[in-house]
DNA sequence: TTAGTATTTAGATAGTTGTCTAAATATATG
DNA sequence: CATATATTTAGACAACTATCTAAATACTAA
C-alpha cells in the first residue's frame, strides 16, 4: 500500500495512468507524450509497476503497458473510511472549559 | 491535489488521519501515539493541513485537530475513473502481428 | 510578573527522489 | 552476422523530505 501512495505522488505518473485509460501503449508511445528522456519515463513505469498499478507484456521489441484496476479498488476502499458518510455524525464533544 | 498525494505518501501521516476518525485530538495527544518528537509530529500536521485533510482550532493553550472529509471526497472522485467499472470493457485491440 | 505547559519555528543532517547521459540488453531485419 | 530500433540499467547530481535538538511563541496560573 505504501508503494501505491508513493507511485501516485508524482504528476507525471498520474498522467501516465490517465493516458492508459483509453488504450494500452508501448513504453515508447508513452514517452512521446512527455518532455522527459526515455530512461526517466522507464523509471516512472517501473515505480507504477512496483505499485501494481500497471502490468506489462513484452511483444517482440515492444513492451506494452496496461492499467491494473485492482489496486485502485483497494485504495478506494481505504479512502472510503474517511468520507463524510463513513464518519460518525456526532463526534464526542470536545470538552474545553478553559478561558 | 498535488499536496494531497504528497500528504498521503507517509505512513505516519496516514496513521494520524486514522486516529482522528474517532475524535478530535490536540497536537500533544496526537504526538503521544508516536515515537517521534513533537516538532516532527507538528510538521506532519502542518503538511496534512496544507493538503486540507485537517483543520485546526486553537482553544487556550491547546490546538485541536479534526479531519476534513471534503478533500477525501474529491480524491475519491479522481480515483473512481480508474476502477474497473469506469474503464471501457473492451479496449482497442493491440494489433501486433510480429513474431 | 514569573514559572510552567503546549506548540511551532529554525537550522542541521542523513536519506530519498527525479532527472540526465552513457552504456547494456533484447529483438528484428538486411 | 551486422546494423537498427526499443527499452532498461547504471551511475551521477541537485532538490526534496523526515527527523532531530534548541530556541521561540503563546497561553495559564500562582
Amino acid at each position: 500500500m505504501n508503494n501505491v501512495f508513493k507511485a501516485l505522488n508524482d504528476k507525471t505518473r498520474r498522467d501516465i495512468l490517465e493516458l492508459l485509460k483509453k488504450e494500452d501503449l508501448t513504453a515508447g508511445q508513452i514517452a512521446e507524450h512527455f518532455n522527459f528522456s526515455k530512461p526517466t519515463i522507464s523509471h516512472h513505469l517501473d515505480l507504477l509497476k512496483q505499485a501494481e498499478l500497471l502490468t506489462s507484456v513484452k511483444k517482440g521489441q515492444f513492451v506494452f503497458y496496461s492499467l491494473n484496476t485492482t489496486v485502485m479498488d483497494e485504495l478506494l476502499k481505504w479512502m472510503l473510511q474517511f468520507t463524510a458518510e463513513a464518519l460518525p455524525k456526532i463526534k464526542p464533544v470536545t470538552r474545553y472549559e478553559g478561558k
